[in-house]
DNA sequence: AATGAATGAGGTTTCATTCAT
DNA sequence: GATGAATGAAACCTCATTCAT
């Protein structure tokens, strides 16, 4: 599993950082958070572990490390597909698309993000949870947007629920498409979009609160 | 934490595992496998270590035994639910009432089926994902039911990632329902039927394959 | 340092418990407190460090274990012998004897109770803090029960100091001759005794408060 | 607690090192040799740590370098004092007020002296020990040469050890009084020499060799 | 039917110290 | 005169698991 580097023996710290960081994050990605062990990383990087805790202190900075890298990352893809959007009805479309191109051209950083193995409570627990907020926020945001002004503020809480509906359906069929890669990536977005789309637009111009009767 | 119980020391097998199984379930329930120790379980259920082990053989076993209970539970409920539907047409519908329902009554159950400390690769992950896979099954064919049998050869890979996108998104629903309570769990599956259905009833009678454009 | 003890394999707890405190005993009168290894401690009794934390949880309960014992013993042998003196006159003398007789029948126990490698900060420092300054109280109590009651008020502070005073004096004896052994323990008390008896007295009776001029 | 001095690059090597001492002191008074670490003083210092180690080879060589010209001082403080006594009688009451007349100026300096977080075995302690006795040699000669001369060769031993006494008295009066401040160090000194003086007097003249009875 | 005693293997973290420039 | 990069060795602690009764 671990591969001895044969690189030079001393590195600039900025680089030797760098690339503790990108095996640190390959590791995080393909076996979580709770199965990666210092040991492994130093070994791999082909240094010892004193130096990963000269350079971050502990294992869960190196964690932090990597998953602001890629919350960032993600929020800033989004985000920009969104605001680009020609119009708020398109926003959640556009924004969809581009998490599929994201979870599509950085696979590891998806599975950072949405590791399944981090230790509940502390620091790493807080960010994770922050950093998804973030996510659903902007994904609540879209979809009020779409909405006539009325119905918002009595909208909030159901928008919300949904957020959070999506975010998990966008994630789980990301899951199988990185697991099975049976479609392209863009295709899989497609799918979603016209499956919540109608849906969407119903709910956005209607007076409904869905509640059944 | 635990609560050593002042049971009868010698109590038949069953009962013992029964016993068992409840306190280890619970502890799964509320701290996910990776958290939960057998020195913990043991002292909750007030018996030895090694007890647990005459009876499992290991962690793995035990977690096992309560997946499986569960699952069943699961599938036999959603499975009961879509079977007895009055048309295809409202399968899913009243699958989704019932998977609902079936978080809200049995949320220890759910946590354990959708636990997310578990280890991946084993014989864990193996059977975990086999029962994911009869959940989507399920999905899949209440939805593959709604279209023209013309239809179905063509989209069974489409549907099958419409399925898991589902299913995460109730999964996660389902989630944030049991973080927050901030409405009945009737009303969150009415709101991601509601959403979802004027699509998927759109994708069953057209042609369109999903593909944008 | 260490020699593998060829006992039987299994011990009762409380046997085992007892022993292991034997051996941590010795050490930490040896070496002290920082200088002791879990790892050395579980080699010399023949079984393995988990066996350590089973019984006690950390390195610190197993030193507080000693300590208290220690500490107890020690309270109780001088504070009897200070309690049977038979005049207010005599106690100081009687409880030095008795001191140093407990250095010189329990010289290990006295090398924990004044170990010099504590960690500061934390609940051995609290403790051992606690230890001496009940050791010190029932120097003052003597010290104060020799004065005549108009005097005690004024007199605290410098009974409390002198009382340190006393108890270092006695302790650096007691460590000297620990390490000589030159004369009898009971010479050594003596000698004490005969050096600040008569400055005490002195005190006892007049208005003096200590200050030059 | 460390603050990067904002200090020229390159300063010739005694001045350096003169830097470096201060602030390695400064560190060994305020927490103790055990807790002080060579990453800690480098970087107070604002060097780096091969520095250290090109100057001293090592973290004991560099306690070692304070140690002594700590030692020096005290033994100078204290034996100017002594010698410049107006008679042998009041030399021993001239090295107290000096001692704790340095106490009280030089803290940092008798906390270096009497730290209690020593290495035991090693160079460490076998220089504290030599510098020790010196101290404790100069109380013993102050002892004897208060006795009539045909006293001294049968007292050696016994002044030895009272000499061991008073110097532990002293110190552990001197760090009660760091501690607490209670009272001013010249009462503190005079609240010593009054308890031992009387003793001591009555020694020097009697036959009594300390032995009761 | 059940236990008390014990372990192997591995985890994170710390610190004095050195190499190469 | 000084540094940036790196390490060896060892510490405390945890947990699933087994042996012997």
């Amino acid at each position: 599993m671990s591969s001895p580097a044969a690189s030079p023996r001393r590195l600039p710290r900025a680089e030797r950082e760098r690339q503790i960081l990108d095996v640190a994050h390959a590791r995080f990605a393909a076996e979580g958070y709770a199965n990666v062990t210092m040991d492994g990383v130093a070994a791999e990087v082909g240094v010892t572990k004193p130096l990963l805790y000269a350079y971050w202190g502990n294992k869960e900075r190196i964690y932090l490390a990597c998953l602001e890298r890629d919350a960032e990352h993600l929020l800033e893809t989004v985000g920009e597909a969104v605001g680009s959007a020609p119009s708020p009805a398109d926003a959640l479309d556009v924004g969809l698309r581009s998490f599929f191109a994201f979870v599509s051209s950085e696979s590891g950083a998806f599975r950072v993000l949405f590791d399944e193995t981090l230790p509940t409570g502390g620091e790493i627990a807080r960010r994770v949870t922050e950093h998804r907020e973030r996510v659903v926020a902007l994904v609540a945001t879209t979809l009020l947007d779409q909405m006539p002004p009325a119905r918002r503020k009595r909208a909030r809480i159901e928008v919300e629920a949904l957020s959070h509906a999506l975010l998990g359906a966008a994630e789980a069929l990301a899951r199988w498409w990185l697991r099975t890669g049976e479609i392209p990536a863009v295709q899989a977005a497609e799918l979603l979009i016209a499956t919540v789309a109608p849906g969407l637009r119903q709910r956005s111009s209607s007076n409904d609160t869905g509640e059944s009767k």
